[in-house]
DNA sequence: CCCCGCGTTTATAACGTTATAAATTCCCCT
DNA sequence: AGGGGAATTTATAACGTTATAAACGCGGGG
């Protein structure tokens, strides 16, 4: 039962590492072990790996002994040792910021690391560098043992990169690389196509969409749902041009109510970000037109927010906590190695 | 001039990790230095740390000579050795998540760490655990050279630890404490103070407000200005009971949906958080009332959302990335000493 | 001439862990 | 009785760094 340092007890006393602090007893290392059981070092380092070159009674005694003192591994020792950091570091672009889109995911990827024995550590991106930057210098320093990002392009850099390095790794959203690679997705296709047939069940004769700037594989699935369904259907369409889901609210807002008032206005929207949706809302309510009977919005929704926001719209519900969470294990598997990489795969569905 | 790993540049080719990875030069270290310029390894990590001991050109040779290589010193040897981390802890209730409360911070911290040696480490909290378990953690196995946390307690156990420990933190919110500690807060007496004046000269009679749970010290900040507004005032008012900011949205929406049903309703609301603020707005709605009109809201703002929600609202604004970038700048200055802990406290304004 | 002391460099050891190979014990078989 | 294992334990070295103390070379003062 190998150990790991999952936030546990914290056991007796204070430890103190600051000047000015006496006599408490110092970190048990291996060294403690050895010396309490009368073993050698090496032989109490086996037992609690339980290796079973290691008599069964000697490993049990030990691991007691370890337990008793609240024995934990020294990360940096074992580092240094083995080369492997317990780190899985998270690429985050502040950019993710709006509306808790990272924040959801971190939850889910904690909560899928408590009880391993990896840390999250958050690496910022920040816009104004390469996106493989980063990534680069997380492998070439050996800054963490797995890598997750989002923001996944259809050919990414950064995948190309991990893949060729044989480096684990799980990212949201797929590429449109020949060499198959962990991932997990969200079914952008089956949202938009949804949303489209939905809004058009309802009497929308001319359908408004804000993609996800152009760069992002997402941006091309949502297209192609949403184009599968007008085709199918024969209704008119729109596709916002000048706007994405990343630009600002304000201009989401000004951009439709410009073209709101023009002549042949369209009478549903899909929305595939909370932001884009509230700004849609606005702009409508603006021009005194009313959600529900002079258009109607479909939205992505990705907390609890539009369950308080009146009018009520139409919402489809994407988990990014359990996308998180997936990613987080899929990561954790990668790093075991054994699970053939077609099975790391997952598209979230609605 | 120390070296640190803030993202670099990554240098020429792919490293290399994984198995069938052939002849990439390897991770350069001391010891390559050292050959390269025929010194002693002790001379060389002397010469990075710009020792005066070391004649002065043979610091720059080596300098040189380690940024030819793009040397940058192993973490994990360093922690060993020194057993200083570069590690910054944040403790992060997962509750936090709503609305990008904790991204926001987050991404002030990771600015204010950008271009240091430290890295931030998302350390969750779990509310099933005392809140004093991750800490004693972290301090006791040395996971982290200092500690960022919120939700502070009046009597906060976190931080009689810490100062006790001697173990750098800096704490979002004051406590009660007699011993001086680092913390970042905003006025939230301020806040109510304002919000409830604004309420009344807009002739509201009779105010209402949702508070944080009691357990935290700004409850008592922003319950003291709350009074002290309405005293001056004389106008009626109402403390939640039963809800609070931490409530889920559709228990504040349902509970003040009640409260507006029965006689004497309020006209004046507070709302310390994005969430109840959107909850109040959707129990008005639901029950026919305007706002503006039949009531009106103060809320604290700390994302764009208000800015498309409609009908607009009064909000007073509380940067959270402000907060987090200051958190870690204090954070830092404590670590390094020197600076007296009476200047690393901070109340930000409105 | 010798030795002191200064400026500079270096050898040694240690942080805590683990992979490798070697050592020890004990039992069984010829 | 002797030796070939198997089972178990141990010694050694190494990961990359830095604190400590020692060593070196050199010029000047006694």
């Amino acid at each position: 039962m190998p150990l790991d340092d999952a936030d546990g007890e914290g056991r007796k006393n204070t430890p103190g590492i600051a000047p000015g602090n006496t006599g408490t007893r110092t970190k048990p290392t291996l060294k403690t072990i050895a010396e309490l059981t009368g073993l050698a070092v090496t032989t109490v380092s086996r037992a609690l790996g339980d290796d079973p070159h290691i008599a069964k009674e000697t490993r049990q005694r030990v691991q007691q002994a370890a337990a008793q003192l609240g024995y934990l591994p020294d990360r940096a020792a074992q580092r240094l040792r083995t080369g492997r950091t317990n780190v899985i570091s998270l690429i985050l672009d502040p950019h993710e910021e709006i509306l808790g889109y990272g924040t959801s995911m971190i939850r889910g990827m904690t909560a899928a690391l408590r009880g391993t024995a990896y840390h999250l550590v958050i690496t910022p991106h920040f816009s104004d560098t390469p996106q493989i930057d980063p990534v680069r210098h997380i492998v070439r320093n050996r800054m963490a043992d797995g890598i997750l990002f989002s923001r996944t392009e259809p050919s990414d850099e950064r995948v190309k990169f991990l893949v060729e390095a044989g480096f684990p790794f799980v990212c949201h959203g797929r590429t449109e690389l020949a060499t198959p690679h962990p991932y997990v997705d969200y079914d952008n296709y089956l949202f938009t196509y949804n949303a489209a047939k939905r809004l058009i069940a309802s009497g929308c004769r001319r359908l408004f969409i804000i993609l996800p700037p152009e760069r992002f594989t997402f941006h091309h699935h949502m297209r192609h749902g949403f184009m599968t369904a007008v085709r199918e259907e024969g209704v008119g369409f729109e596709i916002a041009s000048g706007i994405t889901l990343d630009s600002k609210a304000d201009a989401v807002r000004e951009h439709v109510a410009a073209r709101l008032a023009e002549g042949h206005p369209p009478d549903g929207f899909i929305c595939g970000g909370e932001v884009s949706a509230m700004a849609v809302m606005s702009a409508a309510h603006d021009l005194g037109l009313e959600i529900g009977r002079d258009l109607r919005l479909v939205a992505k929704q990705t907390s609890g927010l539009f369950d308080q926001v009146r009018p009520r719209i139409e919402t489809i519900y994407e988990d990014l906590s359990e996308a998180g969470r997936l990613m987080a294990e899929l990561l954790l598997k990668r790093m075991a190695g054994a699970t053939p990489v077609g099975e790391l795969q997952a598209v979230l569905e609605v």
